[in-house]
DNA sequence: TCTGGGGTCCTAGGACCC
DNA sequence: TCTGGGGTCCTAGGACCC
């Protein structure tokens, strides 16, 4: 049987790219963008990887640094690049069908059955299509694993003489790229076995690979065995086309100040609750369990640390908003306590399935008049916040001053998603 | 002052059953 | 005196990813 092949298609420094799509003058200027909250830096420009600022700091441990170079900062606007994403992707599945997108700014392609010979040229196409259409600079690396691929990507970001495209099939190139991988820097080797891995002596991914598969398995686990099995080319990771149903939604931040009073949480709890149940209905998913968590800050030096967290199962499984921020309401109250600074909370909804019609059972018996009415409410909705904006209508719960939102100081404004924040060309 | 948010998978161990 | 063994299900915790 032939060999497969996979390419990883992955953006430049995907948010900072974004942001200068937008504003060309940032060009060749150092550029970061921040995580929710302002807190870390979760996006940096080449210019300000040069300056050495590492990748996932807090933002104020660097924030003098940064001002005296003059380094220009942006808070994240998911909105921007979650459509500059789709973008790129709908670009990306025009070159083949069999794509799985893996995240925001990275994607898988299978192009078994292609010609060797014309994937470097294929490689080239993408980057420069991607490019001319969306601005986006993309690293294009092509292997025989998912693994290797993501390597082959690597190098192709790194060594700029190749012009973005790195093709690793044969021996001589693995041979010569595999060494210069940190076992760190292998997809799946994390902070926690990296180092385990290095007191073994095995310093890269080269090393990695020449390990006894069965072995490793034996001292790590499954995963290790075939991390090691496709950095030798066979193949134990497959593209994902159509993404799994999910089997949580999760919605949680850090609020911009810390919090101790009740009915402050609660209004961010039922934010939450009501952007959960958005996206389970968006999937069309019920849930069959709600978890509120709360905690104070773990990094605090001052204040008394408390976490705790707390599940509901509602009667029937359901997608309704006002039913569950009920249950979210029922469970914060709880665990919360009293005196302490809260720093963040959250609302999990798990136990999903998929949202048919209940079955009707004689022990199991749902209303359908309250069913009924309560499937067009959200519907409308849905509707109207879609039609006119998020949270044109809303719950009470939700509260109306909303002291406990995010920091967010330096967001570009939603160039592609808002008609009023369209970019002006005069 | 100030440290993100949203996910998945695997394993070990306890509860429970026959 | 002496208390099995195999199987399943569930949960918590740990590891990883971007």
């Amino acid at each position: 049987m032939d060999n497969k092949i996979f390419a990883l298609i992955d953006c430049n420094n995907f948010y900072c790219s974004c942001e200068r799509v937008f504003n060309p003058s940032l060009k060749n200027k150092p550029v970061v963008v921040l995580s929710n909250n302002d807190g870390c830096i979760v996006a940096r420009s080449d210019e300000v990887k040069a300056l050495g600022i590492p990748m996932g700091v807090p933002f104020h441990e660097y924030e003098t640094f940064i001002k005296k170079e003059k380094v220009v900062v942006f808070s994240s606007n998911y909105s921007l690049y979650g459509d500059m994403s789709k973008r790129v992707m709908d670009i990306l599945s025009t070159f083949t069908p069999a794509i799985e997108i893996y995240s925001i700014d990275e994607a898988f392609l299978d192009f078994t059955g292609f010609k060797k010979e014309n994937l470097e040229e294929i490689g080239r196409d993408i980057r420069e299509t991607v490019l001319k259409w969306t601005g986006i600079p993309v690293s294009v690396g092509f292997s025989l694993t998912k693994t290797l691929a993501k390597i082959a990507n690597r190098i192709a970001k790194k060594e700029k003489q190749r012009g973005g495209v790195f093709l690793m099939i044969d021996e001589n190139a693995m041979n010569e790229a595999l060494p210069k991988i940190a076992t760190g820097d292998i997809w799946g080797i994390g902070r926690k076995l990296a180092p385990k891995l290095e007191n073994m002596g095995i310093k890269n991914a080269f090393d990695l690979k020449k390990q006894d598969s069965h072995a490793m398995r034996r001292i790590f686990s499954v995963v290790m065995q075939r991390t090691v099995m496709e950095l030798n080319g066979i193949s134990c990771i497959e593209i994902e086309e159509a993404a799994p149903t999910k089997k949580q939604i999760l919605t949680s931040r850090s609020f911009g100040k810390k919090i101790s009073e009740y009915k402050e949480i609660e209004q961010a709890v039922a934010w939450h609750t009501t952007r959960a149940a958005e996206k389970l209905r968006q999937q069309g998913l019920r849930a069959g369990l709600i978890i509120v968590f709360i905690t104070t800050n773990p990094f605090s030096k001052v204040d008394a640390f408390y976490q705790n967290s707390f599940g509901i199962t509602p009667e029937n499984p359901t997608k309704d908003t006002g039913e569950l921020i009920n249950l979210a309401i029922n469970a914060l109250k709880k665990i919360y306590k009293k005196g302490y600074f809260y720093h963040k909370c959250g609302v999990i909804l798990t136990g999903l399935t998929l949202d048919v019609p209940a079955p009707a059972t004689l022990f199991n018996e749902t209303d359908p008049v309250k069913e009924k009415k309560s499937e067009d409410l959200m519907l409308s909705i849905d509707n109207i916040n879609k039609k006119l904006g998020k949270s044109t209508v809303k719950y009470a719960a939700e509260g109306l001053n909303q002291s406990w939102k995010m920091r967010s100081t330096q967001k570009s404004p939603c160039y592609t998603t808002k008609w009023e924040e369209l970019k002006r060309v005069r």
